[in-house]
DNA sequence: AAGCCTGCCAACCGCGGAGCG
DNA sequence: ACGCTCCGCGGTTGGCAGGCT
């Protein structure tokens, strides 16, 4: 898991750090300090180069640094955080006692971000259910109803998705939210396409209304038109796909106990 | 059983900003 | 004002471990 040790050419040691490397530099800090990240290894009595001292102090000798699994708690404020400062990794870190930047960006990249990669799809076909909410201000009550099926390409999200995926999933759609910084928030699928199937948890719960939809054989200029009457094709060719969804600010109320918002 | 693939994470690298002479 | 040094941040890489075929 770790690089193998090796010299460069300035004779520094550089990979995995020993035992013996840690204990020095831990009690060289406990006792002096970090009064200079370029002098220290050299009084240390390390090979290291400076920054490759700090790095280890800061991400993993330093007292409190906690390891292991994110708690729900501590994912739920990454992803929070996340949506409101984006990859501000060491002040989303300040927010997460005992968690370090490095960790948090390690946390984000193979847990969160992967998952929205198209190539991450694991499942052939899959399909994104909603259903139409017409009056965006009562968020609770649903004045029409229109469960769509939009089959695609691509599944993001198979129908075996975990519950952790789905969080994650849906806390992409609240980083989008929070980005819009408007009431209402756009999630636009062109580019990153993120589609699930998740019985128990249908659009009408989340209280979303779809916006408009690309459709390139429908509009000349290309351009994206509102569609009261969605325009719905049953297998889009790729350069066609494209769903513009808006959501209401009451994504943010997602409750990770029950899969529900409330 | 062996080879391949993917997830994970420690560590490296480059860049930009702050501080100082 | 300028150049240099140092530090910290964010992006990326390398390689082990475990799952999959």
């Amino acid at each position: 898991m770790v690089r193998p040790p090796s010299i460069d050419s300035n004779g520094m040691k550089k990979g995995a750090w020993s035992e013996d490397e840690d204990e020095k530099l831990r009690s060289y800090i406990q006792r002096y300090g970090h009064w200079n990240w370029r002098l220290l290894p050299k009084y240390a009595g390390l090979k290291r180069c400076g920054k490759s001292c700090r790095l280890r102090w800061v991400n993993y000798l330093k007292p409190g640094v906690k390891r292991g699994n994110f708690s729900k708690e501590e994912r739920q404020i990454v992803i929070k955080l996340h949506a409101e400062l984006g990859n501000k990794w060491s002040a989303i870190a300040e927010k997460l006692p005992g968690r370090t930047d490095n960790e948090i960006k390690n946390f984000w990249h193979t847990r969160v971000e992967r998952r929205r990669k198209p190539n991450h799809l694991t499942k052939p076909i899959n399909t994104i259910s909603f259903i139409e909410k017409t009056d965006s201000s009562e968020a609770t009550s649903l004045s029409t109803s229109q469960d769509l099926s939009v089959p695609f390409d691509d599944a993001s999200f198979s129908t075996n998705s975990s519950q952790e995926e789905l969080e994650l999933m849906l806390s992409e759609m609240l980083k989008e939210d929070v980005a819009q910084n408007e009431g209402l928030a756009a999630h636009v699928f062109n580019e990153e396409v993120l589609e699930f199937d998740y019985p128990e948890l249908r659009y009408s719960e989340l209280s979303c209304s779809y916006g408009s939809f690309w459709n390139e054989s429908s509009n000349a200029s290309n351009s994206e038109s509102e569609t009261s009457s969605y325009s719905y094709n049953a297998n889009p060719p790729v350069e066609e796909e494209g769903l513009l969804l808006t959501y209401d600010p009451l994504l943010q109320y997602f409750d990770y106990e029950t899969s529900l918002f409330w």
